[in-house]
DNA sequence: ATGGCACACGTTATAGCATAACGCAATTGA
DNA sequence: TCAATTGCGTTATGCTATAACGTGTGCCAT
């Protein structure tokens, strides 16, 4: 999997992500990027947009925000995972933890599979506390 | 599990729901729904939320849009189900299975358990292509 | 080198989704 | 009766996302 060239934009978008503590909309990174030349909902869309193709960021489905993908702060980068991934979101401190469960996968793959359904995103996201808000 | 008495525009949107093919935005609801004197969308969503509350309609977080529990459907309302619901879109028909699976929970529980995690709301959306439209 | 292509970018405008804030009317229950 | 609650209607606004247009740049096949 080879490491991506990403462009000016998409690295401003991406470290905005990195360097987040939360998810963040679109417009929130747009505001964090104007000092950055940033004008327009567009510029970061689009950014945004490559990123997801690449595996570098995920749109939570629920809060319609984005954030880095996890894997990102291994150093080792093969770990990149590309199956179903899970997520974790705090509705108290905004935290989310990103996690991969091979049986959940299978699971989840014979359930549609007996519907004779074909499976191109599956969307998990668990809404609650965590360990620090509770 | 008792049987709530909705209002005029609770019903309205359930019935709009309850015969549509596919989830339904708010906003086509309030169109299908003009001619019975609806005129802001505060007016639908107003009765979606209370909907939500009593297990009458899902959200799909995904779309944005909204479907009718597929339980209404079951002539025996005992069946109704307050577990983790998941959901099969089709991108092709709009078509929406609903299912519920002990064992999916159960790994799920599981995986937030380990990490300290309360759940409040579980989402799961699969998206892909029906049956009928492969 | 040059023409064609693909792609990122910038801008303006618009579409689509959701809620705030106000006030009124009906219901309930102390 | 009075207060609290709930649903309703309306206006205005805010947030999220994309359409449509044009520009510039790099690449590479001819």
């Amino acid at each position: 999997m080879g490491t991506h060239a990403l462009t000016k934009n998409q690295s401003l978008v991406l470290d905005t992500l990195t360097h987040a503590e939360a998810p963040l909309s679109a417009y929130t990174i747009l505001d964090k990027l104007r000092d950055h030349g940033f004008r327009a909902p567009l510029q970061v869309y689009r950014a945004l947009e490559k990123l997801q193709e690449f595996g570098l960021v995920h749109r939570l489905e629920s809060l319609n925000a984005f954030v880095a993908c996890s894997c990102r702060e291994d150093h080792d980068h093969s770990h990149h995972h590309h199956g179903v991934t899970a997520f974790a979101i705090c509705e108290d401190c905004g935290q989310v933890t990103e996690f991969h469960d091979a049986g959940m996968e299978e699971r989840l793959a014979v359930l549609v599979k007996n519907q004779h359904f074909k499976t191109e995103k599956t969307t998990i996201e668990i809404r609650g506390h965590c360990q620090n808000c509770t």
